[in-house]
DNA sequence: CCCTTATCTGAACAATGTACAGATAATAGC
DNA sequence: GCTATTATCTGTACATTGTTCAGATAAGGG
């Protein structure tokens, strides 16, 4: 067994990782057009050109970077789901909020990142992957209107345009704000006139 | 007086309009991620430096750009408008649904331009221009739900969350549709579920 | 122990943003 | 009409970037 202070020098160990946390590291912090595939390989100790064994090019590990996002905002949301127990109107409600607000709160908390996971990088990586409707964050969303519906706590006639209309107006919401052209005082507003708007009953 | 093209060869007469002109022409093309200054000033027969007369960086020509085309959308928004006559609740929804359409069919026809314009580029432009709730996009928008209120097409009840919601709305649909993560067909519904989510009446 | 293979280095190239000294043209004063 | 001033643009230079490719280095199987 090699530990990996011994293969240090000359091989990484784990050098794709290492290529995308860092990435993560240095795009949290400058935003996405600063991120320089020369900072990332000096930051970890390796020469520029190592990258192209993992990537072909600076785009691509943006791609996987921003890919791995979609991941870490999943988990997020679900470690805050998992906090709401019960299953009446009131725990339904209070999870579809949750969606809703931790995908603002990531967003806020990492504007850099949320930029990064709906620029041009993620075209291509999107569609070799699932479609989205597949996706976790998705799935989340479909499963919470499941349940306001179950429960009786939203309008009938709205459920169809539950996932579109949610998500929509949640990233628009989020988008706008992210960008400056939204104070950030709204965002509980807007959620609650989603809420009125699908007929959530309190 | 002297002509254009007597003056053409040293100095070139409006550079700034041209700078910005032609930075338009390659966003459009090549995306923000590919635009270059020298390339700018190439095209233009000038040289690199001479951009710098006008605008103290590269980010700073993109930043009037993205401002122009703010104003490139609200005169697209108002030329749509002005087809529309009469004052009925049928009009005034006309108008409603019209912004919410050249929105999307706008960003949809210019997705590189429409990116720039909710970029890092456009912060500290936006920032000191007027606040966005005095823009004419925003001016136009609460003009056609003042008009959906007082026809009695919409439900009062929904009347405060109007601008918020719809541009969230629009905002976030057309997004994520540029962004590829929501096929163009689903705009529509969308825009029907937000119709009825503000309880406009046919 | 050697030899194949995966992994990384080093040097090189063109292109980029930007700074600055100087050239050129327009303009104002006489 | 001449000259001095000023605005405008050029030319050169530098550091940094993405990317390529030949070769060095280490790991692991025979």
């Amino acid at each position: 067994m090699t530990t990996a202070k011994a293969r240090a020098q000359y091989h990484h160990g784990d050098l794709e990782s290492a290529l995308i946390l860092t990435a993560r590291k240095l795009t949290k912090r400058n935003g996405v057009e600063h991120l320089s595939l020369r900072q990332v390989a000096q930051e970890i100790g390796v020469s520029p050109s190592a990258a192209y064994h993992y990537f072909p090019d600076r785009d691509s590990l943006l791609g996987a970077l921003g890919f791995s996002l979609f991941e870490e905002l999943a988990d997020y949301q679900e470690r805050e789901l998992a906090k709401i127990s019960g299953s009446g109107i009131k725990a339904a409600r209070e999870r579809f909020r949750t969606l809703g607000r931790t995908y603002f709160e990531w967003a806020v908390r990492e504007p850099h990142l949320f930029n990064l996971m709906f620029s041009d990088f993620c075209l291509i990586e999107s569609a070799s992957q699932q479609p989205r409707e597949e996706s976790r964050a998705f799935i989340n969303l479909t499963r919470a209107l499941d349940e306001l519906l179950t429960s009786g706590a939203i309008d009938k006639k709205m459920r169809p345009y539950g996932e579109l209309l949610s998500w929509s107006t949640v990233h628009g919401a989020t988008s706008l704000i992210v960008a400056g052209h939204l104070e950030s005082e709204n965002f509980d507003a807007i959620l609650d006139g989603l809420e009125i708007a699908l007929g959530i009953r309190k």
